[in-house]
DNA sequence: GGGGATGATTAGTC
DNA sequence: GACTAATCATCCCC
């Protein structure tokens, strides 16, 4: 310590000094110190500068004696504290400009789209969260699942893989770490090396390390997008309605012809009658199961366009609904002479079965081969009442030749438009309450 | 395979 | 937000 501190003392200049060296410079005389005993000491420290300088030039074994002869010189530690000087006002620069980066967004994106997606984050959480949210927007059918279970066995194969290879980067990262951490504890018996630089050493190396993590996770996330958009591109096929729906919904067009405009209750009622959805509603995109929605939209502008080629179909479900109606009331009918003689039609349908009075009311005038008069809305609750049991006979007497009877478009007015359809947002059937699909032919 | 039927989508309107 | 009209894409029958 005391040839240290007289060596410190000696050299004044000691940061020159040692850059002098590191230049391959010999070393100038100490300001103000000049001297035989001086000169021996200059004379020491350049021997060991030296030594350093050309140690890897020379054979490992070699090496090994010269460093080793080095760290037992009696000169060292001041060489050391000199070098301890240089990199404490080296090092507070470097600090300063590399510490506190903030987080890369890119990869928080990508994490963020890794852990929706249910490819990062608990194995139970949104992988099968997400697979639940697209089979129930898909509805219940076999193939349905089969593409789900699909789906969610190819979302966890990928999964394996991203966690698989990111185990390996960070046990390549851990072991690369630990290994330069050696190499620099080893190194720092003879060079100063501080706690701080090593840690920063450390975070370069897991720098560089989360960058190829990016690059698996960026690679993860195309996987995932790809199997996702063929997914739902298989989910995008068009399927049929069943025949049953596509008949209950033609029977409640066709006996609210005037106003096919069902609201959403009985949007949601016919939807829950015909096994199928009221509208788009996942957020994955299109559903495997058409939608009421967009039947009546479809529905409408195409007999619209071409209601020649509806009247066949009118006709029949005109025809239909009569019959169904003629049921409902001779039963009513019935029930009412059995019980009371002065409360008729008292019971129900159940359904939309029956049609809406005013449109019944058209569709047999239509074939009757009568045109359609006025608003339906005006008549009372008798007169309809009488309308349908004037219908009844003549449905049951059309059932078998209704064929070739010319159904007559209603409903529509010169312009296109529904007639009593002033505001289709807004729609209810002009003898029923809003929303309600029944029948009101107790009415 | 062709063509009509039909469910979904999209742009524009109210 | 619901609707229309045009269009696309697929299904299904011949």
């Amino acid at each position: 310590m005391e040839d240290q501190a007289r060596i410190m003392q000696s050299l004044g200049g000691v940061t020159l000094a040692a850059h002098s060296v590191q230049g391959g410079m010999a070393l100038p005389p100490p300001h103000g110190h000049e001297g035989t005993d001086g000169d021996g000491r200059k004379q020491d420290i350049g021997d060991i500068l030296h030594q350093i300088m050309t140690i890897t030039d020379q054979s490992l074994d070699e090496a090994q004696a010269k460093k080793h002869g080095l760290n037992c010189h009696r000169m060292k530690p001041a060489l050391f504290s000199v070098l301890c000087e240089i990199k404490e006002k080296t090092g507070l620069s470097i600090r300063g400009a590399q510490e506190d980066d903030p987080p890369d967004p890119q990869l928080m994106r990508l994490d963020n789209m890794l852990l929706a997606e249910g490819v990062s984050g608990p194995e139970k959480g949104s992988a099968s969260a997400a697979a639940a949210a697209a089979a129930a927007a898909v509805g219940g059918g076999a193939d349905n699942s089969i593409e789900h279970s699909d789906y969610r066995a190819k979302l966890t194969q990928i999964r394996q893989i991203y966690h698989t290879e990111l185990e390996k980067y960070e046990q390549a990262c851990n072991e690369f770490t630990t290994h330069v951490m050696n190499l620099l504890r080893e190194q720092s018996r003879t060079r100063p090396i501080s706690p701080k630089e090593i840690e920063r050493m450390v975070g370069i190396i897991h720098r560089k390390f989360s960058s190829i993590q990016m690059q698996l996770k960026q690679s993860t996330c195309e996987a995932v997008m790809i199997l996702r958009s063929r997914f739902l591109d298989a989910r995008r096929k068009r399927r049929n309605f069943s025949k049953q729906a596509t008949e209950i919904l033609n029977e409640y067009f066709y006996s609210h012809l005037s106003n096919p405009y069902p609201s959403e209750e009985a949007k949601e009622e016919l939807a829950k009658k015909c096994g199928i959805t009221v509208s788009q509603v996942s957020s994955i995109g299109s559903t495997l199961t058409p939608t009421v929605s967009n039947w009546f939209g479809n529905k409408r502008i195409r007999y619209k366009k071409n209601i020649g080629k509806f009247q066949e179909e009118a006709n029949l479900y005109a025809a239909k609904t009569a019959v169904n109606a003629a049921h409902a009331v001779a039963a009513a009918v019935q029930n009412s002479q059995a019980n009371s003689p002065t409360t008729p039609n008292s019971g129900s349908s159940g359904s939309f079965n029956l049609p809406n009075a005013g449109d019944m009311f058209m569709s047999m005038q239509s074939l009757n081969g009568a045109s359609y008069q006025g608003a339906q809305v005006g008549g009372s609750v008798q007169s309809q009442g009488d309308t349908i049991r004037h219908a009844i006979s003549q449905a049951v007497g059309y059932s078998d030749g209704l064929r070739g009877h010319l159904y007559s478009p209603h409903g529509l007015n010169v312009n296109g438009g529904w007639h009593d359809a002033p505001t289709p947002s807004s729609v209810t059937s002009p003898t029923e309450g809003a929303g309600s699909v029944h029948s009101d032919t107790s009415n």
